[in-house]
DNA sequence: AGTGATACGGAACGACGTTCCGTTTGTCAA
DNA sequence: TTGACAAACGGAACGTCGTTCCGTATCACT
């Protein structure tokens, strides 16, 4: 099963010569993740495959041929937007200050969590397409914000003792917990958190525990 | 929407006799809570309505007449083993001595949380039908359990810091945690946590403080 | 320009939730 | 008991979904 085809001896072998792949093929492709990204954001990652094919203006079966499964096709559009998130780091690292950029880039991350309503849900679903998933999420989006946190850090911008990971999870479900409503309370929930990250800063403090009080509820 | 149906009024106000319901009818749906409670167990919350009727003997339209949504059934159904989880606490609560009868009621609570998979999903799902069940859940488990804790600590057999509520969950999210394979491996965890009460029992214990470690991980 | 592999579109399939409707069955009065 | 009517029934039928099949069109290379 799973017939390796040929064309993808070649994509490895030569990064730059990406032929054996027929432009259309490529270009479908792109549309089709693109028309996804889009069809998720609005309806949910359960909506109906035709309405993404017909959004990218192609047939059902070319979905498939890409995306054996459309659960496939729902994890192929995770991790391409994991990759622009991640990608947003370094390009507003180098655009303004430490917590500037640290700030931009969680409400960056913010607006991507937003549009995966429905998708906490197919995590657990015991879909094997979504195994990995959780894990190219934290290894590509922790050392992301590890980056600007650091920098931050290194600024005296803010305090030193909150970790990545543990900020990813809290932000992550700050903007998930606020149900289909409150998208701006999220938001502002997270600008309250960056603000808590700036009060401790350069500054020890002896009233202040190194780890955060535990969340009321 | 929603037509009272001139059978409730009857049984509200006589509960001996409740006629004016056909007797058929009566004997169908509890065929049919039954049957659907045994098939959600084996094959998940979102097993077909067709299997859930042909094991109850039962056409689906029948199905549709007492349920107007199959989550409606759902939510039916959860409500029911609610009931019967509450209802244990005082049973077990008159049968044995007060840490045996939390004991068993745990792993009581356990089993029902078992049959749960693919619930917690469905609860998120957005559906209206689930609305009202994290409720009923609190509502009717918390004060079974606090009347066997209280039970316990009264005997001085466990601790007094615990409280219901965070023990159903974090019971709840044991049981469910352990994911698939580990249903044993869940049990024994829950039977170490019950340990966990026994040992601060009588002793306010200067090492111990009130509340119990932050969870690794 | 010709040719063969590659990718395509859409009809078709099976399963699902839900609805419809002709038929059966329980209940109550006579 | 029997008759009649409302209540409840069963299963076919509808629309939608994920997925597969297959005849056709398109790209890439000579």
């Amino acid at each position: 099963m799973k017939q390796p085809g040929r064309a993808e001896r070649l994509e490895e072998a030569s990064p730059v010569a990406l032929r054996t792949v027929r432009a259309d093929a490529r270009r479908n492709l792109d549309a089709l993740l693109e028309a996804a990204k889009a069809v998720f954001g609005t309806s949910g990652v359960d909506a109906p495959v035709r309405e993404i094919a017909a959004r990218a203006g192609v047939g059902i079966a070319t979905v498939y041929r890409h995306f054996p499964q459309r659960s496939d096709l729902v994890a192929a559009v995770f991790r391409r937007e994991v990759d622009a998130c991640a990608a947003a780091a370094p390009t507003l690292g180098r655009a303004h200050q430490p917590v500037e950029a640290l700030a931009r880039w969680l409400r960056r991350y913010t607006s991507f969590i937003a549009t995966k309503r429905g998708l906490a849900a197919a995590l657990h679903s015991g879909d094997p397409a979504f195994d990995a998933l959780p894990a190219y999420f934290r290894q590509n989006l922790e050392p992301a914000l590890q980056s600007l946190l650091d920098a931050a850090v290194r600024a005296g911008q803010i305090r030193d003792d909150v970790e990545a990971y543990e900020l990813l999870r809290a932000v992550g479900n700050l903007t998930l917990a606020t149900g289909d409503d409150g998208v701006l309370q999220g938001r502002r929930m997270v600008d309250l958190l960056i603000d808590g990250l700036r009060f401790g800063a350069r500054a020890p403090a002896a009233s202040l525990p190194s780890k955060r009080r535990r969340p009321q509820r």
